[in-house]
DNA sequence: ATTAGCACTCGAAAATAAAGAGTGCCAGCA
DNA sequence: TGCTGGCACTCTTTATTTTCGAGTGCTAAT
């Protein structure tokens, strides 16, 4: 990949910037007035050709400027292209943004979602893949007589909790001994750990005939699986109808139909490409989906607390400006893993800013600014 | 309206149906064999044509066949067209559908949402209207010396949580009395009546000078704030795209754009027109909002239990088969209402559905069959 | 009132023509 | 050997024209 001439490599990025600027197939003219080389079209096109030959560029057709091919996109987004740092003004921003809700974790990793939406413009998806997660602490609540609630403080740092109404009443007394009971042997556990046997062995411990450890115990299931799961979501699809290369309705269908399926994006990631580990980018057939075969994919990873990483990222066609989106996402996801460091797990959540005065006063709910 | 031949109102419905199945404008020879009436295409066209003085249909340009109008659509919906049942398979795959999962109330909302989707291939849409809530019980669960849980049980028979860290260290005692004061003192409070001066009152009665009490109060707040807010959710937008009328990218996009901000969706029910009221059609310009205004929108309300009610419905061109999308639609609105009152509030959840061992068995997290 | 007949309109699709951008290659020049 | 200007060629895009046909509105006859 290196056997490749500096004036090449400067050709192949001024390729590369123009087409991603005007979505327009890039001519050798063109090249010779901006790339900074000063030698005439027929040598650029010269070395157009072979860059054609290597692969890196491709034409739509005999008689039209040349495109970049994905293994040209590749070589630019490991080699060429220039980091480009965020403006001051754009670091303001995501800062104030992230900084502004502090509340619970998935609300700020969705919010963090619509933040690079909006920023990039183009559809952002973020997922969240929390490591198998376990109960660290039971508590039920008896409430009355036929109504308790399950609380379960989850190792994540997260609370998940249940109303149980009862068809028949209970005694609070049981619903502690339910309680100890369930601390004493179902912490730390993970779901397929949860066996059958356990479940019987603690309804005989507390001579449980109502089935109330069973319904403890599928709601400590259902717990655990969703978040043993990742979550994926895509906000903001419709910012792809904006772009060109969608206005085939037929490739927007494809590509939105496949996004809007969580479980598709879940699996988006799995592929591992060569380049930088903090920021992963998919670029075209480097992706496994038939439907993103023309698309990109630009992945930045951030810090969910207790070593837990989620991704987030933007979805577009494959030319983009993985410059600055790069740069736009790290800097999110660096801000994000911050904020979820700081916020959601560490002090007291937004201690000077949860007062209760500003907060109220502005009573109207969700008011975003867009 | 009700001025209007009974043969008129026959080729109109003919033409709607026509329109409704091909989308193409529906000319006088075809009606001719289609419409039961034995006249000829002659005759038709005379109507047709008085019909279009009326302003039940239009015509795309001078020698097209005639195209429903805004008001075309109306009178049939509201007069002429006949209500189908649903097909035996239909109903069954509803009501196993929302049998299935009896999750949390949000959860079941939203599946409802994606199966009215997946059935009308229209993209769907859902609310869930809360009236303004209240909380019914505090509880402040004791973890460690700087670790407590907030549990506000509501009104709704929702639970809300907030895990909260501390900088500094707290005695169980104290987090025990300020549990009693807010049982005290703030259930069944709506969000403005969370008065700076209650929360003093509070403070001093716990004798609280490291803001433990705003922390709480800040919860309560944001939790009433949300639950009072009508959340709306869009399922499956992309279905749009698959539409001839949505061919133009620049018409999907705006729409696109239009439903995906939960704020604009909230704001779609608020018109009133002529009908029935369980299920409420919006007619193109009937919207109020300019991007709806080449659509429609049809909403079938459920019950979300305590009297509160939700919405379920679909996005689309004004061409739909407005007769099968509202029968689909209030069956699933009435199946969704059942569901909701029958395992969320009442009974025991699902009590022999949620069982250990089949649910711990298919430990695969959310494989939903598409 | 209904119908057959017919001239007419107007959009959609097909056919044709013109324009333009960019290439590849060759021959000349440093 | 590498760069450059020149030039013929290719192939898309766009515009223009033509053709085609569906559907209408009207009139005159039943």
């Amino acid at each position: 990949m290196a056997d490749i001439s500096e004036r090449k490599k400067k050709i192949l990025a001024a390729v590369v910037d123009e087409y991603v600027a005007t979505a327009e197939p890039v001519g050798s003219k063109l090249l010779a007035e901006k790339a900074g080389l000063r030698v005439s079209p027929a040598t650029i096109r010269n070395e157009l050709a072979e860059l054609t030959g290597m692969g890196y560029l491709a034409q739509p057709h005999t008689s039209a400027g040349r495109v970049p091919t994905a293994k040209g996109y590749r070589l630019y987004v490991n080699e060429l292209m220039e980091r480009k740092p965020l403006s001051d003004e754009e670091a303001r921003t995501i800062d104030s943004s992230l900084a502004q809700r502090s509340g619970r974790r998935e609300r700020m990793i969705g919010d963090a979602g619509r933040l690079a939406a909006e920023l990039t413009n183009y559809p952002a998806l973020s997922m969240s893949p929390a490591g198998a997660d376990t109960v660290e602490r039971f508590d039920l609540i008896y409430v009355d007589a036929n109504t308790f609630i399950i609380v379960l403080l989850m190792r994540s740092d997260t609370v998940r909790n249940k109303l149980v109404r009862l068809p028949f009443s209970v005694e609070e007394a049981m619903v502690r001994k339910i309680c100890t009971v369930f601390n004493a042997n179902f912490c730390g556990v993970t779901e397929a750990e949860i066996t059958p046997s356990r479940i019987s062995a603690a309804e005989r411990a507390v001579d449980d005939s109502m089935g109330l450890v069973a319904v403890v115990a599928g709601f400590t299931i259902e717990a655990l699986a969703e978040r043993g799961g990742t979550q994926a979501t895509l906000t903001d699809g419709a910012k792809l109808l904006r772009l060109p290369e969608f206005r085939d309705p037929d490739k927007a269908h494809s590509l939105m139909s496949y996004l809007s399926d969580a479980e598709n994006l879940r699996r988006l990631p799995s592929v591992s490409v060569p380049g930088n580990d903090d920021i992963k980018v998919l670029i075209g057939p480097e992706n496994v989906a038939e439907e993103l075969r023309d698309s990109s994919v630009i992945l930045a990873k951030y810090d969910a607390g207790d070593g837990v990483e989620g991704l987030i990222g933007v979805v577009g066609p494959t030319r983009m400006d993985y410059s600055v989106l790069a740069a736009k996402l790290s800097y999110i996801a660096e801000g994000l893993s911050k904020a979820l460091a700081g916020g959601a797990s560490g002090a007291l959540p937004g201690f000077g800013k949860l007062m209760i005065p500003e907060n109220n006063l502005q009573n109207m709910p969700e008011k975003r600014t867009e």
